[in-house]
DNA sequence: AGATAAATACCCTGCAACGGGTATTTTTTT
DNA sequence: AAAAAAATACCCGTTGCAGGGTATTTATCT
């Protein structure tokens, strides 16, 4: 018997996984939580075997929850089941420790498909995943590009929609600082062009 | 009994509403689409009494379908079921000719309820949805700021992260023409700023 | 203590996006 | 057929962002 929690907050997406799983003889759906710190909480509990679990999620994203999931129990899988296959994504739900990627817009059987292979030992990701970039560095992780903690803080104010300047005001930054930062992040997440930016910065927001 | 189509391009929600009304003896699915021109066809080939349809979808959203297939079947009765709780949406889709608005992190369950009630004449919208700006102007709708086709159209282009030149390229139009529909948005949406019309684009694609 | 990385700040260039007009043609609605 | 809305295309000017440098101070990690 696999043992599985769900971590989901479209409520609709989890009704009809447990619909779907309800005749799997072999699965049980032991916990669901609509967000990452009633995920962890049930996790503690009675430590499944599997989690499913969204990146968007309220309180605790998926990721961070992943984290502190394979900090605390390094054998409970992780499979991440989301909207979103950007790369980004993809790279850190894996550093992070998941097993498994699933996207939303594939047909629902890949779910039992995913908890099996992942609940034998083998990871499980969607095709429509492009797993290129890990080719060399799935070892060495956390190698990638990171932003450093000045970078982080501007691109979360470019998320909220501030300008340059406004950003350069409100941390008593000169313009041209806040200007080099953008420039250095465009360079190290190999952005290019006027808005690629505000979109990075967006689709982390919501993200997770 | 009660026939239906879906039109959702999420296929592992498709396949979750399958497994919920497998059992359900007086509702049956007579089509499934993953866009918007698909769930046309279906519907002039099998004329179903429901449609349960989402409203960002392929190559025709939920709004423009609902509208043409209201026009051809004004007996046809139209659910949405979307993410989207934003007033604007669901007065278009009131406008189009919808009778009921589900939300997707609503439990499944009211999916049968909407379906139901919708099929007895009744209208159905999620206890989530605020109606209250429909209650001057239920009939008279279309007074809301709402995009014009090629402005929509644009905006998607926006949001997948198109230049203004790459935009004006592919629709075979000036430059000059794909700014003046961006200003037009800015000023109708009220946004000012430069990152400001993607933004929006992003806000509403991922809408969630 | 020495090396490495991060944060700070400045230079110059170019262009895409905005903000404000006006005007003509086409489509849609009445 | 007339009126309204949408789509087309151009003008002007301003500015913020990106792309390319260089350089100094401050943390951080061996």
């Amino acid at each position: 018997m696999i043992t599985v929690a769900i971590a989901e907050d479209h409520q609709a997406l989890v009704d009809g996984i447990n619909l779907l799983l309800e005749y799997e003889e072999n699965i049980s759906i032991i916990g669901m939580a609509n967000d990452g710190e009633a995920l962890l909480e049930i996790v503690r509990k009675k430590q499944p075997q599997i989690v499913l679990t969204d990146i968007k999620m309220p309180k605790i994203d998926g990721i961070a929850a992943t984290k502190l999931i394979k900090k605390e129990f390094p054998n409970i899988k992780v499979i991440a089941f989301t909207m979103f296959d950007q790369e980004e994504l993809v790279s850190q739900m894996i550093a992070a420790g998941a097993s498994g990627y699933l996207l939303k817009n594939s047909p629902l059987q890949e779910v039992i498909n995913a908890i099996e292979a992942v609940a034998f030992g083998n990871t499980f990701f969607d095709k429509a995943i492009d797993l290129s970039f890990t080719s060399e560095g799935v070892t060495t992780t956390t190698k990638r590009t990171i932003l450093s903690k000045s970078e982080r803080e501007i691109l979360r104010l470019i998320g909220q929609g501030k300008t340059t300047s406004e950003i350069a005001t409100s941390r008593f930054t000169a313009v041209s600082t806040v200007e080099k930062h953008r420039k250095n992040m465009i360079r190290k997440l190999g952005l290019s062009g006027k808005g690629e930016l505000l979109r990075y910065a967006l689709e982390k927001k919501y993200n997770f």
